[in-house]
DNA sequence: CGGAGGTTTGATGGGACTCAATGCATGTGG
DNA sequence: CCACATGCATTGAGTCCCATCAAACCTCCG
């Protein structure tokens, strides 16, 4: 179930997600597509603004180093996903792929003239930002107040969501992502995979593929 | 210098914030002021999303209250914010004033109408959406990546960024709500407080009350 | 086969939390 | 006008969760 169909926008009446193609469409908002390889950047902080872009395959990861190395990953971007649409003139954070990675690009000055054009455009937008926006608000939460395995279990079903359905979840990103993506280490992201292995919460598991056994559980877990 | 300022917007050209007024007197959205006491709540989780909210003075503080206790504030609004506008039908957090405050709200279906009808309107809830997620995203990395005095120093800067500028910051918010607000407790943050003073990077320091001294030695300790 | 990159597991330490006592205003009623 | 209560804020002592450091263990490929 993706979050859309959750909750649904104040603006549902208008653009559903996947009508995305359409519309640029109708303004001629030609993407282009690029393939990025593993750890590629797209776009890194402090370059200018000049694209936005959408996951056509792969996955990204779009985070803020620090001076001294520390790293905060806000956001993994999967197929369908549309990023990079921000304020101002230069980056606030760098994106780069996590796996081998396929982006349309859409130039960011047409894309806001048709928004000034077409209130399903301007809709549109608004209804993604306020999606990130959302999401960005129970990351907050996460980060402010959850327990190590709090944060895991809710990225455990996070990603449950956002994958593709089946039997076994195959994570593109690593231990160490994991780890910047909540605020841990990935030594403490491992610990707790662990621990909910053998509490019988996960199936299988290794690197790279892990089955959830038991979601009623990790439901209560989250909180 | 408001973030606006610092950080121009995709849609600068349209709806400079201060013209909110005039924008929505145009579509006749008259806005209802109410005013309330401290640490009344203005509306709770899962209530209905009827209205959408601009601080007129005084200040609120928007909230996840976990089952167990735990509080996360995702943000201060002060005033001139504009606050409530969500997805969905129920609220996904709780408001509530910090001191007495009056705020003055507008039909949040008025204001969707008017927004599918105007680009200019949906323009600047776009550019609200995309500042509060700015700002959000900001608050992960804190959150995230950050020591409990380099988040001290960071509120420090913010609020001196929107508090109205003299030579004193009044504080309208108790440690208790700074701690909620930076993922810290409330002796964490009066203990940061007293090492910030001691290292002479703050003037006075009473409950309510903060002078900063040094502001470049804070934005070093923030990073 | 062997090296490299990533993951797991173990031992130890530290930064922030918890619990508790004290300090300090503001307000209230005798 | 002053005891007393009340609500925060400060300060101290002890604890714990997670980070750090370190070593072993994959697993994939050249």
């Amino acid at each position: 179930m993706k979050p859309t169909d959750r909750y649904p926008s104040p603006f549902e009446s208008c653009v559903p997600l996947d009508k995305f193609d359409s519309l640029i469409g109708r303004h001629e908002l030609l993407p282009k597509s690029s393939q990025y390889e593993r750890y590629a950047t797209i776009y890194c902080e402090d370059s200018s603004i000049d694209y936005v872009y959408q996951v056509v395959s792969g996955a990204v990861r779009d985070y803020k180093l620090l001076s001294d190395g520390r790293c905060q990953i806000t956001a993994f971007h999967l197929p369908g996903d549309i990023f990079g649409f921000e304020r101002g003139t230069r980056r606030r954070r760098t994106v780069d792929a996590i796996v081998p990675t396929i982006v349309r690009a859409i130039k960011r000055g047409e894309l806001e003239t048709a928004a000034t054009q077409d209130t399903q455009i301007s809709s549109l937008l608004l209804r993604m930002a306020i999606e990130d926006l959302d999401h960005a608000r129970e990351q907050i939460v996460l980060l402010g107040r959850k327990t190590a395995i709090e944060r895991v279990a809710a990225f455990l079903l996070e990603m449950d969501r956002r994958l593709p359905a089946s039997g076994m979840m195959m994570l593109p990103m690593s231990r160490r992502d994991i780890g910047d993506y909540l605020g841990l280490t990935l030594e403490t992201v491992s610990r707790a995979l662990a621990q909910l292995h053998d509490q019988g919460v996960l199936g299988a598991l290794d690197a790279k593929n892990i089955a959830l056994k038991n979601r009623a559980r990790l439901y209560t877990m989250e909180i």
